[in-house]
DNA sequence: AGCCTAAATTAGCAACATCTAATGTAAGGA
DNA sequence: TCCTTACATTAGATGTTGCTAATTTAGGCT
């Protein structure tokens, strides 16, 4: 391989894993299968569901924001979560079907 | 969800999100790209086809072998590494398939 | 306006990750 | 035995992560 196919394999690489990086994380997992499962959910549905803070969970919704893995739309004070990037949606169907495979 | 589910849940969600962990960083993908794509390979060739050190490398296959993903033979002074677990196999495709479409 | 709830943001800290440089270990060849 | 090659391991510096606590912003209600 040379050089220019090395540079083209480690920015992609680079890329996917930055997203592997945000799914690295039981939290942020928990918050994207949960996503995944009810399609939409309240930054408070979330927090109760995974068992973590106000706090910490908007933090782990901002860094799954800031790659556009998530969006939101506002409904009076309520903001409703889902996964905005279809293949992300893909990725956790393949986790489902690799890693739950004896979950109903 | 009850707090026995929520255990569960969690529980599960970590031990894959410590498997996705090692999957987000870029070197670590690089090399198990590699060993998805040649089946077997030296931690010399490994080095060279990610552009990094030879300590670097071994560090990051001492992770994947502590979470029994690679595994490794001996022929002489060479160790030739290749993917252990058949689940993160099925995980590579799929990866493969949704962010590299577009490569041969 | 004043108050409540939902969520975001900031600051700060402890824990963890990842590199380089140096050293150790195992195997083969002269 | 001595040298070389292939790889592992350790030590240490530096950057990153993920929490809590405190504060801020936004919206709805009386």
């Amino acid at each position: 391989m040379d050089t220019a196919d090395l540079q083209a394999f480690a920015a992609r690489a680079g890329e996917v894993a930055d997203i592997l990086k945000l799914l690295g994380n039981r939290a942020r997992l928990m918050i994207l299968c949960k996503l995944a499962e009810l399609g939409t959910a309240s930054v408070g549905d979330l927090a109760e569901a995974i068992g973590l803070s106000q706090s910490a969970t908007s933090q782990h919704l901002a860094k799954l924001r800031a790659e556009d893995i998530v969006s939101f739309r506002r409904d009076g004070q309520t903001l409703w979560y889902e996964v905005a990037d279809p293949r992300l949606g893909r990725l956790l169907d393949s986790l489902h079907a690799i890693y739950c495979e004896d979950i109903t």
